[in-house]
DNA sequence: AAGTGTCA
DNA sequence: CATC
């Protein structure tokens, strides 16, 4: 039988964290193994790394890309790259399912056509965390981020346009996917210190996968 | 600078 | 708030 991949949220509303972003709970979960599939085929290509701030401090999160263009950090500054640094290759290719599951979630937020030509994935462990920053290292800020989460819940720290905002804090799930454009595409985030868990697919560490349109 | 440590 |  002809299934739709993504019939079993299909039909339910985001849940609003703004004008123009909002959370889609569990809209990846129909999609989960062949995700965990491409992870690990991307990881094979380009494995986890430790990435440092431009500050010299080491990130809590392990990381890689794929796609055109991957976002990397050491003393240089935050920038996005075509080759990977480890490997000098260029980034493994973004799987087309996972630019269809962007698409489709950009869609629902009313982001006609995005095209994503960068996914940074961070792997986080029970005691990872990610600061409250803007995703600002891209050359236009027109289209939307699409984050999907795989493995442990994760407090989504959300914040305000001003860093002195206080954030909200949401619970992201294995299979969540967020999406944050227009006038909230500037909105300060970051994710809570991980709490200790074993999820049933990834055991104890949470997958995120952050995908958005980076060059031209 | 998406970091940590420190001070109020 | 300092930090190649």
């Amino acid at each position: 039988m002809q299934h739709d991949l993504f019939s079993t949220n299909g039909g339910s509303e985001p849940i609003s964290l703004g004008a123009q972003s909002g959370l889609l709970r569990g809209f990846a979960l129909p999609l989960q193994d062949q995700l965990l599939d491409a992870i690990q085929d991307i990881a094979l290509e380009a494995p986890w790394r430790q990435l440092f701030t431009p500050g010299g401090k080491p990130m809590s999160v392990r990381t890689t890309n794929c796609g055109t263009w991957g976002w990397h950090s050491d003393r240089q500054g935050y920038r996005y790259v075509a080759h990977d640094p480890h490997t000098g290759k260029p980034w493994p290719q973004l799987p087309e399912l996972l630019q269809q599951l962007a698409r489709r979630a950009a869609s629902q937020l009313g982001f006609s056509d995005f095209e994503a030509d960068a996914c940074l994935l961070n792997c986080y462990e029970p005691g990872a965390q990610m600061g409250l920053h803007q995703d600002r290292d891209e050359q236009s800020f027109a289209a939307p981020i699409v984050s999907v989460s795989l493995g442990l819940p994760a407090q989504f720290l959300w914040g305000g346009t001003q860093r002195n905002e206080r954030p909200a804090r949401i619970e992201l799930l294995h299979g969540d996917v967020v999406v944050w454009g227009g006038v909230d595409r500037l909105r300060f985030h970051g994710v809570a210190k991980l709490a200790a868990g074993k999820h049933p697919q990834l055991g104890a560490q949470r997958i995120n996968l952050t995908l958005r349109h980076a060059g031209n």
